[in-house]
DNA sequence: CGTGAGGTACGATGCAAGACGTACCTGAAG
DNA sequence: CTTCAGGTACGTCTTGCATCGTACCTCACG
């Protein structure tokens, strides 16, 4: 069901360590949440994730979470979409999304329950 | 004094990168997972998860998956038990087990479509 | 108290990962 | 073609982490 990607995107075998490994960094995890709260599947700028670190290391961070099947980068050339796997990963690690989400939301609550 | 010190348990405030960090290596998850396939909260000895890594290590994995909130370490003195924080990973994380479980118990499909 | 098994603490080591600098490529705009 | 912004590739530095070795602790057993 890949369709638009070819060889490059079939991450979709990636096991949860693979998966948890890309996940456990801040800035990984910003990327995926900002993806996963927009709701719609359409395509994202780099830019607009806002990362502290300089392109190159924008550019690794994007190709762990692509390895891990977490998004899709359409390459255009002198310009890149990010897009959300929301459908794979909703069918391979379901519960994911809510577990990325959920944290975010309860950041700064700090009272238990 | 490792006892029944709350203070050193209080995992619960462990983020989600810790929780992933601590999950990204298998051997950690190879611990949850048979916790988590246990079914009941009983405790279990280091010696039932046969790692295949030495003592020293062994002892650092635990301290990971403790201070992640993962698992509660019963001090025994010359022996110990770890019991699984089923009920607090199913309030702050829930799915993760599910997650972790089914990851194992689908390795080897591979039915890509 | 001595012995032994289980566990821990500290240090050292080898490897993986995050970050950046430099150089280069790609496409749009002039 | 030149310029410029976005991206990538390679090398490098630094940090973190998994692992083990040595030494020490704790309890049960005799």
């Amino acid at each position: 069901m890949t369709g638009s990607g070819p060889a490059e995107d079939d991450a979709g075998n990636a096991d949860l360590g693979t998966v948890f490994r890309a996940l456990a960094d801040e800035h990984r995890r910003t990327v995926i949440v900002k993806l996963a709260a927009d709701g719609s599947d359409r395509e994202h700028t780099c830019n607009s994730f806002d990362l502290p670190v300089s392109k190159q290391t924008q550019t690794h961070h994007f190709r762990v979470l692509r390895e891990a099947g977490l998004i899709h980068e359409i390459n255009y050339g002198n310009r890149k979409g990010i897009r959300l796997r929301r459908a794979e990963i909703n069918r391979r690690l379901p519960g994911l999304l809510d577990l990325l989400t959920a944290e975010r939301r309860d950041t700064g609550t700090g009272g238990s329950a």
